[in-house]
DNA sequence: ACTATATAGGCGAACGTTCGCCTATATTGG
DNA sequence: CCAATATAGGCGAACGTTCGCCTATATAGT
């Protein structure tokens, strides 16, 4: 590790100075056809591999993209994660970038992470998630005008480059396909009032029930956190009203929540998909073996993780940005607890 | 971003030479208090932050550990990687190294990839997973001497750092437990035998059988990919044999070969923890909420990447390692697909 | 033949640290 | 009173690149 082959060891052996060579080798020499060839062959042979510290250092970047995530509890597991990354790795990768990832584990440590992080030099970029609504970390980054691009929203008076995927839209589509299949008392298990992310969805459902011209009832939201045993206490709440005033379909906010309501209504006697209707948020990879398998809308992760990285090379390239914001519809998988599967 | 404020510029402001700033603020100056005071107020006045990539330069190193994993094709998913994930970048810090993230798409991109990871100075050390058993990466990574750990094992003449969780015992643990609670005609839904892992765990089937004294029967083994559908299948061969010679438990190799196997009894009718009895691997945050909820055997996921990275640690430092291989034993985790909860 | 221009490649400088050695002053001991 | 030693901090060098400028030769134009 430590006698690594150099740009002089090249130099030395092709016979020119060891910065023709990295103009060679960088496609921005001007040299002989038989001295190109040469330096190619030394390289070559020696094996050379430039030595990024150097680079980094020389070009004041580290090729290097910052992402944490908010970790979650031991028996949750966060059913995006792994995509997400994968499809940022993937296209960072294209453009000879890599991705760091770091932690936070209380709420106060991300800001200060994120000034480390940056003013350290340690990232050219970073991909922010869990955003909150005046979220700190996304002051500081415009304050600073460093390269940054959230997955998700914030305070919308901020003007940022984000992504994000429309969950009111989801919610909506989720509510008309209920209404749809007859459903008139629709109930949501939702998240505290605090989640911003959970507001947008609900305001789809709100939207949707109020074209379907059906009063409104405070009852029928149940919020909690986004835990099974949530899903699970608040459906059991909403199941066991008087049969005049229970819902006949529940949407869960997450497929977390819609799990916990499966089991609640397993537990009552009630058969999922014939007796009530439930659906989830997310598409889980196992919630389609679930039983029965779970309706629910699909967020177009690898878009969003794709889309984001292009849109953050953009902005560390310093272009001009047509759409700085993004907002992907997310897409609804109809499966059996929402009853049967309708043709097709 | 451009002109953040450097040692020279706390120097002045101080008075006194950058290098001797750079001395006090490692802890290495040899100063009058008051001269470190004033260096101290200066650094702080200014927000001074060292600039990581020109110590990276200078002391040879990176402070980053890479880390890859093998992909899981999009409706799957890996149930310990963001634990894993979490562990490593939680130890890591705590030393102030970050974890770097990189892909493989195609088999033969692994090697190449470490090549470049390794030679070009990006990473300090790696942490290798899902481990061949002929590996080539690792013989490169021993070849070349450069610090690694792997989670999970190769082949046994090599000498080399590694963690793993003993699958073996817990297959043992399983077919024992099942043993106990009267079944005799206990089949497992295996992966290829192309996978170190998966014979690992088999070992552990065999042994208990055999002490058993039952008879192996090479029908009870049942071979696929690590898919839902696999263990579908499987399980539905399995299953559909005649009476006095189907199985009465399933011992799935993963999670995921559980939940198809569930999956084909719930559409062969019977009742999975009475009619049959189903078993995973991985403890799956959701394992516990399907229904029934599933007997699994947990990984300590989180004692595997803290050590890992402490392993590491120790190696690039170049200690001599009095245990440079470890075996963690996995948990029995009992639930209701197994039949009635035992008393506790 | 003399100047302008292109061609091929050398060379110095800089990125911001860290580290070891050097020096000037102050202190101590005999 | 002089040499030895500590103390406080300066200073040069190096890590391995990249980049811009410079120079020497060759070529072309008039």
């Amino acid at each position: 590790m430590k006698n690594r082959v150099t740009l002089k060891d090249v130099a030395k052996q092709a016979g020119v100075s060891y910065q023709t060579v990295s103009k060679v080798l960088k496609g921005q020499g001007n040299v002989l056809a038989g001295t190109e060839a040469r330096i190619q062959a030394a390289a070559k042979e020696l094996g050379y591999i430039p030595n990024v510290r150097a680079r980094n250092l020389r070009e004041q970047r580290s090729y290097l993209i910052g992402y944490s995530w908010q970790p979650e509890p031991p028996d949750l597991y966060n059913p995006i994660l792994e995509k997400f990354l994968q499809s940022i790795i993937e296209v960072a990768e294209r453009q000879d970038h890599h991705i760091l990832t770091f932690a936070w584990h209380q709420k106060n440590d991300q800001l200060e992470k994120c000034r480390n992080l940056t003013q350290s030099g340690h990232v050219d970029g970073l991909i922010l998630s869990s955003i909150d609504f005046d979220d700190p970390r996304v002051a500081y980054m415009i304050e600073q005008n460093f390269p940054f691009v959230t997955f998700g929203r914030a305070n919308p008076e901020w003007d940022f480059a984000y992504i994000d995927v429309d969950g009111g839209k989801g919610l909506y589509q989720m509510t008309e396909y209920l209404l749809a299949l007859g459903h008139r008392r629709i109930a949501v298990l939702a998240w505290l009032e605090s989640s911003r992310t959970g507001e947008d969805r609900l305001q789809g459902y709100y939207q949707a029930m109020q074209q379907a011209g059906i009063p409104f009832k405070e009852g029928w939201i149940e919020r909690g956190e986004n835990i099974v045993s949530a899903g699970y206490d608040g459906a059991r709440r909403l199941l066991q009203r008087p049969p005049a005033e229970r819902p006949t379909a529940l949407i869960g906010m997450s497929d977390t929540l819609a799990i916990g309501a499966m089991n609640a209504a397993h537990d009552l006697g009630l058969t999922v998909g014939r007796d009530v209707s439930i659906s989830g948020f997310d598409d889980t990879p196992l919630s389609q073996y679930l039983q029965p398998p779970l309706t629910t809308i699909r967020q177009p992760i690898w878009e969003v993780g794709q889309r984001s990285v292009e849109l953050l090379f953009q902005i560390m390239e310093g272009r001009e940005l047509a759409e700085r914001q993004i907002l992907l519809p997310p897409k609804l998988i109809i499966r059996q607890s929402t009853g049967e599967v309708p043709n097709q």
